[in-house]
RNA sequence: GUGGGUGUAGCUCAGCUGGUAGAGCACUGGGUUGUGGUCCCAGGUGUCGCGGGUUCAAGUCCCGUCACUCACCCCA
């Protein structure tokens, strides 16, 4: 009997997981620079919780939600998509009867039921943010900077946004029936018709060249939106274009979840095959009201975690800390054995990542060891050092090796190892 | 849910029209019994995804099945 990862699931090992720390560090960053406090929040949920907050017509809640009944009958369900459980939690904890908007940031995985494919995952880990308690436009803009922010300090530089309004609910109902109009005079398999009544501007953005082929003059949301709509938009833009971020206006962007309204922004890299976006998110003013709290608008994005690193492999980018230590200790013979168990707890306690060699590995072994640590510094420790109660402190890159008096050497690597890190990342 | 591709060593893969299973990398030991990275030598591994069929003979051909993978759909 053997057995392996479920199906669209995969396993985080090194040395690729050194990259997936980086990046959730860089995602996490921005938020934490801007006044963002964290969260974490259930990986399943009341399964009305999903249903109500994505929206019914949603391909995530048709057919797409890992439920099930716990042992006390309660449907639960693994969580599709991060904003509907922040929201609640924000509710049932009354983060938002203080100061508002509330600021917040949260890494996790979500699950799908999904055909795996490449980018496309059952399980798969997003960094978000929500904000809640304002329509301010600067809001949305600090928003989209968050993730544009991140992108740049990761290095990435083949990631494009894509932004668009979709309306909200006055100006919305009114260009859908127009757009549905147009839809229903087209020639579309049933699949698509179907789509054209449920969730028209879905089909604004179907890849098939017979449907876009029909789709030229197709209304757009953009030359429909109200005046306070039309308003926020340009606000959004202006404060875009000051923060210097550059972006695509995509009026046929649309979004998987139904709670979207007004800003809408996607990010998407074109070196991942078909699953390219990146991340995403909108606006969701009316989604806190539908699940049962007070009507309180706001902004939020997605960035996904293992798409994102999917970019920074396709961009050739290296990310992280493939060393696992930076001093090596190589102990030879019993007394340096028993030493060297209490030196290594002095270096790891004065903040030095130290390692040595178990189960009795000769020299040899233990130097090539000490090298595929990618440790700068190797102490070698013989039975006739301790004698002298001296170690031998090697530099494992220019190969200069020196005694150091036994009580001194952790001091001596504390600064060593910080001098080898200041010029291996300076600045 | 629907289509295409691929399953051979830990990893990446070779194995032409059927004829007794291979390379590189990695790993371990040695050359150097107190010194890594380069070099040289030696060493081990295989239910050839699984089941069945054809054949004197199947990694190779046929059928089925499972897994992985890419794409549609949808999304991070």
């Amino acid at each position: 009997m053997s057995f392996q990862a479920p199906k669209g699931t995969y396993d985080i090992v090194p040395p690729a997981s050194s990259a997936w720390l980086a990046v959730r560090e860089a995602l996490a960053l921005p938020p934490r620079l801007s006044g963002y406090d964290y969260v974490e929040t259930p990986m399943f949920e009341d399964t009305a919780l999903f249903v109500r907050g994505v929206g019914e017509s949603t391909d995530v809640v048709n057919k797409e939600m890992y439920t099930f009944d716990d042992r006390g009958g309660r449907s639960l369900t693994l969580r599709p998509e991060g904003t509907a459980g922040v929201l609640r939690a924000v509710v049932e904890r009354g983060l938002h009867r203080g100061q508002l908007p509330v600021k917040v940031w949260y890494v996790g995985p979500n699950f799908r039921y999904e055909q795996p494919q490449s980018g496309r995952y059952r399980q798969h880990t997003q960094v978000g943010v929500e904000t809640i308690g304002s329509d301010d436009p600067a809001l949305d803009a600090e928003v989209i900077w968050l993730a544009v922010e991140a992108h740049r300090r990761i290095g990435l530089t083949k990631v494009r946004l894509l932004l668009n309004s979709l309306g909200c609910r006055d100006c919305r109902p009114a260009y859908r029936e127009l757009l549905q109009d147009f839809l229903r005079g087209l020639d579309l398999d049933e699949d698509t018709r179907r789509r054209v009544e449920i969730n028209p501007m879905r089909v604004l953005d179907d890849k098939r060249a017979e449907v876009q082929a029909q789709l030229t003059n197709a209304p757009l949301i953009t030359d429909h939106l109200c005046g306070a709509c039309k308003e926020h938009h340009d606000e959004v833009r202006a404060y875009l274009s000051d923060l210097g971020v550059h972006w695509e206006d995509n009026p046929r962007l649309v979004r998987g979840m139904d709670y979207y309204v007004r800003t809408t922004f996607e990010f998407v890299h074109d070196g991942l095959g078909a699953q390219s976006s990146i991340g995403g998110g909108g606006r969701y003013d009316g989604l806190m009201a539908t699940i049962g709290g007070p009507d309180l608008g706001g902004v939020g994005f997605g960035l996904g975690l293992d798409r994102t690193i999917l970019a920074v492999e396709a961009e050739g980018l290296t990310v992280g800390d493939r060393s696992r230590c930076d001093v090596y200790v190589v102990p030879l013979g019993a007394a340096a054995r028993r030493r060297t168990v209490t030196l290594l707890r002095d270096l790891r306690q004065a903040g030095v990542r130290s390692d040595t060699a178990y189960g009795g590995q000769g020299l040899k072994g233990a130097m090539k060891a000490a090298d595929r640590s990618g440790a700068a510094f190797a102490v070698v420790l013989g039975d006739r050092d301790l004698e002298q109660q001296t170690a031998q402190v090697k530099d494992l890159r220019s190969g200069d090796q020196q005694a150091v008096p036994l009580d001194e050497v952790v001091q001596r690597l504390v600064q060593a190892v910080q001098t080898q890190t200041t010029k291996e990342n300076p600045g």
